[in-house]
DNA sequence: CGATTTGTGTGTATACATTTG
DNA sequence: TCAAATGTATACACACAAATC
């Protein structure tokens, strides 16, 4: 028993001797998570150290850590050597960002769409494939990893964006998440690291607890990740893969520079990690840059997987995303992408194709934009002092100053009309002291009513 | 060491001592998977007890119990209580089935499509759908789990199959497969027992290994899965799922009895298994039992998800399946849908819908009665003695003599022009000695080539 | 900066369950 | 039917690593 006074507060929890039935750590891990659950142990509790525990009980404490190890991979606890084990924030809660039980009418400056009134562009397209005469050979089991005029085209589109690829290597997928979950089955096991960003993207966080990755949250700059503090990570621990959008990351719209690009992949060549480039808004960067230097795969590319999805550049509700990887991880991808789609809609892949082919893709992102330029003009003028990130992103992250939780956060904005995302949602591992919001500006049916939530923001942000 | 004569033999592996490196688990694990990969222990091999090896190792034996483990959930080995470890059939290899990497001309009766030539009667709905007002609200982030009107049509259909449900408690998924990714990752966690028929769906063995999953065969007989043999199981070891495909099973063609289905829901509410019905071919025995009965998951509504796809009763290109279940499991399947799909693509639903909602769907499904009458009668004149299963089942389950491995008669059979998948891609644990080939009768162009393709398997089968 | 706290990784002992003969 | 063979589950000991003060 220790001695020293601060350690006789009473134990934050005290499991019952007598209810441990025999396989104690399972035993111990149910009532653990039932007291949870049960609201008992609050978040943020700190639990007893796990030799102490064991003292208590008159066990040994490696039976502890299996119990809590239970908790952790179901998301309950959050264990950090040297300062001790913790109730997950939010043990219990979602932080999934999706439009399901939004019934409240208000104006969404949370889910960040893709300016949905450029989806009229694509209805004559569409409408084309229908004519088509090649449509019944869109409706069989054939080319489960894409037909090979949808693989040209997304060659095409790639090689725009400064990526180079072959019909080999490039494999035609549902959307960027279904890419994503492909990628995350197929090359990692349960308890393998991935590297993220400090705040990341939502949906990712999620992917990672049904997949039982572990994220490893690393600091950076407004050059993007810190590429000395992730050698310093996989020195001590090792990591196995990082995900990264360097063309402009949700929800921090940080653009990673070139320089600091070259010190990422010395970094990922150095620690054999595989390297996730989600560049879904490659279009925003490749176009306007003077400089482009193409994706930041090109710099260890057998190491790297590229996925671009289409549902921000072209049209949201059309489910395509272009993987492309090297000899590596075709086989292991190719494997997960039969067992897990099947196959791919041929119908979507189609009009995506044909969007390209024709050259409406220009049309549509031209008019995006244009778009997204008045919006963003529209924010600095509102938030002069948030001006940062990149120029044209589809959302902004906006500094504040409440220190309230999240959740409270965003359910007052909710009572005013608007709904935003907290940085709570992205945050992985512990939080900074500074608070954010990501404010979508691509989501509002037009410009007023974009003007008037930014009003409303604004309003609350200043009565603060 | 023992002294039986028989143990004399060598030991069929021995890792090198001196290259044993400290983590000796995981250094002995690297090293097997090594020499499995090499073929250096041919599919198979029964591997050295666990105390032996550790015996000769000199170290304590649950080391090597460990480093089997790892292997194991490699897929590279099979570890039976009693009788010892043995190398996989097919260790390194994929059971995958899909259409990839099939350069080979062939008349393919492996892969079970659906008699596509009835795809040109979805042509007129997909046109009229592309000429809609509608249109456009198909191409937004809109409903993620499927639009109300898509829900509606659903739940008009699986009515019809006998399946009674409401807007809240179905969603549109794409594909069977993609529902069963969903429900094996919500549902699930890594090490979790699911029973499966000996003979099962081999996508879902691989759907299985990619998500650490065990798969537990429970043998049965013509009735389907043994009720009996399912509550041993039980019984002596914590088993949390079942799968299976009562309406017609893939690859055995069998359709568990009303009699058997009472008995095996009684176990599943026993031992609260959580039950995946996967109905995909409702459809192909709603219409033609007289007391048909309607789905098994009536009989256990809480425990049940009911999966069903419409890639083989409408189209096999348009990804949709509809998955119903009851209110437990609402809320992990919807996170699940909305972190793995984002949503599915509304264009293929929406096609369904309105194949679903004019009608036009009784014209395909009666085109394909008749296709698959046609073509089962063709089979039953060619293989009279393998009259069994049902009867209009799209594939069929062939008894063969022959006892070499699966791979070598499959590539015998396609050097003599056709492909078929033999019982071993099916298999889960260990061989029967009565060996199988599964027959597409669905996917050859038209009736002509199919009785070409079932003559030569007629002749390999007559000449062995 | 070094001692202490605290969680993690690895090897081991033992009881148990299943299969086989 | 039982004993031997063989894999599995559970608890433990100890060395190590990271964080804190």
């Amino acid at each position: 028993m220790p001695v020293n006074s601060f350690n006789d507060y009473p134990m934050t929890w005290k499991p019952d001797r007598q209810t441990l039935k025999r396989p104690i750590y399972l035993s111990l891990a149910s009532q653990l998570e039932q007291d949870i659950r049960l609201g008992l142990l609050p978040p943020g509790t700190k639990l007893p150290p796990q030799r102490e525990l064991a003292d208590f009980l008159d066990i040994n404490f490696t039976t502890i850590t299996r119990a809590y190890k239970i908790c952790e991979l179901k998301g309950l606890l959050h264990a950090r050597t040297g300062s001790g084990t913790f109730v997950t924030p939010q043990a219990a809660q979602t932080v999934t960002i999706s439009l399901a039980g939004m019934q409240q009418e208000c104006i969404d400056l949370g889910l960040v769409a893709s300016y949905e009134e450029t989806n009229t562009l694509t209805l004559p397209i569409l409408r084309q494939v229908a004519r088509s005469q090649r449509l019944e050979s869109l409706l069989t089991y054939a080319c489960p990893d894409g037909m090979p005029a949808h693989k040209q085209a997304g060659i095409y589109w790639l090689q725009h964006l400064g990526l180079h690829t072959d019909p080999e290597h490039i494999a035609l997928v549902s959307g960027t998440q279904n890419g994503l979950v492909i990628c995350l089955s197929a090359l990692f096991s349960p308890g393998d690291r991935i590297a993220v960003d400090r705040y990341t993207y939502a949906n990712l966080i999620e992917l990672a607890k049904l997949y039982h990755l572990q994220l490893i949250p690393i600091d950076g700059d407004a050059q993007g990740m810190s590429a000395a503090s992730l050698a310093a990570h996989c020195q001590l621990h090792p990591i196995q893969g990082i995900y990264l959008m360097p063309s402009c990351s949700n929800p921090t719209t940080i653009r990673i520079s070139t320089a600091r690009r070259e010190e990422l992949a010395e970094v990922i060549r150095r620690y054999r990690l595989i390297f996730l480039e989600d560049d879904i808004h490659a279009f925003l960067t490749a176009d306007i840059l003077p400089d482009y230097q193409g994706p930041m795969v090109n710099l260890v590319p057998e190491q790297g997987i590229y996925i671009c999805g289409t549902s921000k550049s072209i049209c949201s509700g059309l489910r395509v995303a272009y993987l492309a990887g090297g000899e590596t991880f075709r086989e292991p991808l190719l494997k997960a992408l039969f067992n897990i789609n099947v196959k791919t809609s041929a119908l979507d892949s189609e009009v995506i194709t044909q969007l390209i082919r024709s050259g409406q893709i220009w049309k549509i992102i031209a008019r995006k934009f244009s778009l997204a330029q008045t919006a963003n003009d529209c924010f600095n003028a509102i938030f002069p002092q948030a001006v940062q990130g990149h120029p044209l992103s589809f959302f902004r992250w906006l500094p504040i100053a409440c220190q309230q939780p999240g959740i409270i956060v965003e359910q007052q904005l909710l009572t005013k009309g608007i709904r935003v995302y907290h940085s709570d949602r992205f945050l992985c591992g512990n939080a900074a002291p500074q608070k954010y919001l990501r404010i979508s500006l691509a989501t509002t049916a037009d410009l007023a009513e974009l003007k008037k939530g930014l009003g409303i923001l604004a309003d609350y942000i200043a009565s603060e």
